[in-house]
DNA sequence: CGAGGTTTTAGACTGTGGGACGAAAACTAT
DNA sequence: ATAGTTTTCGTCCCACAGTCTAAAACCTCG
């Protein structure tokens, strides 16, 4: 049982590891592999929590999980940006990256930043946390209307008075669901429309 | 270890289960997952096998594997429609939709379609694959005009005359890779043109 | 050999989703 | 007031996929 837990930092995307090794330990009888994958971690800082993959790891198996954490959430612990991991225990890196691909491909067709991200938060804030996730740049006026149609994303109506430098005060939104759901269509083959 | 093989034959998509349950078995010492999932089926037949999930079934541990069989191999062992499926043992079910909704995602943004087709194949013909795996009509034009785009069907130039009710020959296509390949841009969120 | 039926193929039209861009709005600081 | 910043709104445009229709190529039957 091993956990890889991501959260958006001010260096980037990072990984939570202490002494080159994943968070983890061994599953107790009768315990379920969810349970025991909570119970590796601060499960409360917990946003979202899924299965990543089972792999034999010398000669043992191992099931990861990828969880995460909102940006906002104060933890402590040994966080990594993924971008320079420290040398890590064998297999480790690899599933580090697999959870990063995972997280990366449901940005884009899931609701899944609602885990990323603190209860309200402004566009640019949100645009900032999903370009971290993603490694590029992202438009927070295309963000915005996309993830709105796909009613993911809900207007709160409050707004935010400006930084100390100055702008438009910003409207405050939120996800309109905390669980995951698929919120694209997948591209084509849909059914069709009758 | 399950394994959830799945075939499109006459009767749509289905699963193979003997007696009520999925094929499978113990992991042998210093046996790979894979490798066992490969063991308890007949393995020649795979045109593609990934890993699905892992869950505790009763007191033990069980990682589910899908395999995929091209519809025109001849296969023994006892099919069933996953429409109807019989009483399976406890769990068993729930992995066979599970491996359904996973071939029925992947169609759409994977080249996964060739796991299921023959070497060779009509667009004709690869529609009703598709129609049978996605559960719902598949236009032959669209199917044809996206994969061909995506570059992962590639015309051989050969034409297969026409069956018995007449009508004209249908070019011939073959899939340009049989190693699975993500073919999709996830809708939204690409990384900009700059 | 021609007429009608069948299947495949190709093209045009349309609608939608999303990337890019620019202007307006609302605020702070000087 | 003026300049600078940030957010927000609107427009343009392109790529992709769904739908429809017509043409092409073959069969069978009279």
């Amino acid at each position: 049982m091993l956990d890889v837990v991501l959260q958006v930092r001010d260096e980037g995307l990072a990984a939570l590891a202490a002494g080159g090794a994943l968070p983890g330990g061994e599953l107790e009888a009768g315990e379920t592999l969810e349970a025991s994958a909570r119970r590796h971690v601060d499960a409360r800082a917990l946003g979202h929590l899924e299965q990543l993959e089972t792999r034999s790891l010398g000669q043992q198996l191992v099931t990861a999980y990828l969880g995460l954490v909102a940006s906002h959430v104060e933890t402590g612990g040994d966080w990594h940006p993924i971008a320079r991991l420290p040398r890590l225990a064998a297999g480790h890196r690899e599933i580090v990256l697999a959870a990063q691909a995972r997280l990366r491909a449901k940005l884009s067709y899931t609701n899944v930043g609602f885990a990323l991200a603190p209860e309200t938060f402004t566009i640019s804030e949100l645009r900032d946390i999903y370009a971290a996730a993603l490694g590029h740049d992202v438009s927070a006026t295309n963000l915005q209307r996309v993830l709105v149609r796909r009613g993911v994303l809900a207007p709160t109506g409050d707004h935010r008075g400006p930084g100390r430098a100055g702008g438009r005060p910003a409207a405050l939104f939120r996800f309109s669901s905390r669980e995951i759901q698929i919120t694209d269509q997948f591209g084509f083959l849909r059914p069709p429309t009758l």
